[in-house]
DNA sequence: CAGTTCTTTCAAAGCGCTTTGGGAAAACGG
DNA sequence: CCGTTTTCCCAAAGCGCTTTGAAAGAACTG
């Protein structure tokens, strides 16, 4: 069934049809009825391909997925979509994933906007030297980036999280609860996120006079793995004395592993090592509960993706000019995980004042 | 620039222009090769929008993406999507998701047939009661499900994981160890796959002599809460004697909860208990990743979905007719985390003759 | 060399919708 | 009651591509 057929079935034109579903005001209100029922009595619905053609607009926005070797997606990517789908759904669009290599990224974004195949695209995982920014916006695409570029650029929209201030308060948290010795396993540092982060801790460390180089910083990609490994490397054979007392971790999923080394080597949590990591807000797992309930920064990464298709639906109808760059603040929130320094209690008794859970 | 811009500048006529850009024989080799530079050069695309018009193919495949209250896209989704994405790059197909509820699920269905907008659709998250295979294909959308439905329906296109022989295999393994008390703590049984692995647990019981009724099974939705909530409710306040032994877990999300609560319990694996856990094959989760390596079920979810697009392609373009039911084996994986019943040793001195690690 | 077949190109007709520019009928105003 | 405005509807022109059917010219035939 198609506009063609439907209207001839109500004798009236083609033009008259479509305005009446489009809800233009030029039609009868009774036509408009007519027009209504027989749609949904014959399950007309417009084919969306022509639709696009004729209207230039696709209903659809785009996301370049990175594929291939060593391309793990991440389930921070799925809390993302869901959010996005969420708010997509009240605007009636679809999102379209076109997959490609990141060796070959800027052909997708090339040839997504030359196909018009969507009226605008988010960019996320924002590295330090992002090109795909200028990109973007020479092809005219109409687009939102979730987090920023370290480069300079001219207003572009994004969305990010205050990743600077928040692992500022969590390492003065810590320094205040009286940790000198501190370490930070980071993610990626490739990404602007992880620079963020890193500077954020520093500019705690320097107010209470720590210079940045005391400061164990590891990055790396951040899973259940990595987290391990580094938290192996940073304590296996380190002497209580010198060892780090406050560890900051940059996700739920490094700390999956940081825990698990934790266990391995009898450290814990708060008596020998205090911790603080950052939260994504996972439907699947959730700092609250681990045996010793994780101390964090919580920011939804779901609620960045619904504001994130939010203002990307705003600036492809007009309704906002796009350069608005929003940071959001971050919750710090204090559990179990964290602790006085045990050097601020008596030396060699470590954790013994503390019964056992 | 479009193709009439483009044919102008060439001094050729738009179907020539088209057919040596979509590579159609009767176009002589010098005209092609001026064509495609000429293209090249001023960065030519066809609009996609046009194409899918003219041609009726949409160039991409669907999917129904679940969202709203109670919706947790999991993780799953991530690999699977992953898996998805690399084979359609290689096939250059865009993936298209449609948000819905689950209630306008139906609807959307209809809308994605109606209006063209893909040339398939894969299925997933299989229900017992599962109504999208009817739906679908009364709508004439060709799709590759993955899992299957328990309804009765005529050969469908399905890629499944042998889940019941899995369990099984799990399942007699703890058998053969010794362990006459075994718990399973499923997925939500709405979903077939559940069902299929209890079948399982239960054959392999039943061959052993053992009623279904002695299995303590339990079934919700797969992550770290639940995994603890349950073994909680199956240890915490158990005798020794009677508690269970073995214990299968349906996710490696669910089974982080199962080990916590066992941590805090003080049981330990494989001298208290034996696990055995499904492994979907997360890059950010790894099963030999814990502290007590987890033997498991093991079948990349990734995998099954490059050959769920490859097998949707093939049917689009009518390379398959669509109606081979893929089942795949699943490997039984030995690790740590499993050993002989506590009561087939010296009872009251569990776990004292292995060291601790 | 006339007749036939290939090769190469083109004009034009869609694909199914939206939108422009009218135009007829109805309602209104004086 | 006639001119003007408003209401309602329509024919036709795109949107940018693919594909059909035909034609012109080149290359074979015998």
């Amino acid at each position: 069934m198609n506009l063609k057929q439907l209207s001839e079935l109500l004798q009236l034109s083609q033009t008259t049809v479509s305005r009446a579903l489009n809800g233009y005001p030029e039609v009868a209100e009774a036509t408009r009825r007519r027009v209504l029922e027989a749609a949904q009595r014959y399950g007309y619905k417009p084919n969306s391909n022509a639709r696009k053609l004729a209207t230039g607009r696709a209903g659809s926005i785009g996301y370049v997925l990175p594929v291939g070797r060593n391309v793990d997606l991440d389930p921070h990517f799925v809390e993302f979509l869901s959010g996005l789908g969420e708010h997509a759904l009240t605007r009636e669009v679809d999102l379209s994933l076109t997959p490609a290599p990141r060796e070959r990224e800027s052909e997708a974004y090339r040839r997504i906007a030359a196909s018009r195949s969507v009226d605008g695209i988010y960019l996320s995982s924002m590295r330090n030297d992002e090109r795909r920014i200028a990109l973007v916006r020479e092809l005219g695409l109409p687009f939102v980036a979730h987090g920023r570029s370290l480069m300079p650029a001219e207003g572009y929209a994004f969305v990010d999280i205050d990743n600077e201030g928040a692992f500022h308060d969590a390492a003065r948290l810590l320094l205040q609860l009286g940790h000198t010795r501190l370490a930070f396993i980071n993610g990626d540092t490739d990404f602007t996120f992880a620079v963020h982060r890193l500077d954020g801790v520093t500019r705690a460390m320097a107010a209470h006079g720590l210079p940045a180089e005391t400061l164990k910083h590891h990055s790396a990609a951040m899973n259940e793995d990595n987290g391990y490994r580094l938290a192996m490397m940073l304590f296996r054979d380190a002497d209580a004395a010198t060892r780090p007392t406050g560890v900051l971790s940059a996700s739920m999923f490094m700390t999956l592993g940081i825990v698990r080394a934790f266990n391995q080597l009898g450290l814990k949590m708060p008596q020998d090592v205090s911790i603080i990591t950052h939260d994504d807000v996972f439907p699947f797992l959730k700092p609250e509960s681990f045996t010793v309930p994780l101390s964090t920064t919580r920011s939804s990464i779901r609620a960045a993706g619904a504001r994130i298709c939010e203002r990307l639906v705003n600036i492809i109808t007009g309704a906002e000019t796009g350069e608005v760059q929003e940071i959001w603040p971050v919750d710090l929130i204090v559990r179990a995980s964290t602790g006085p320094a045990p050097s601020a209690r008596k030396p060699g008794r470590r954790g013994a004042e503390q019964a056992a859970e």
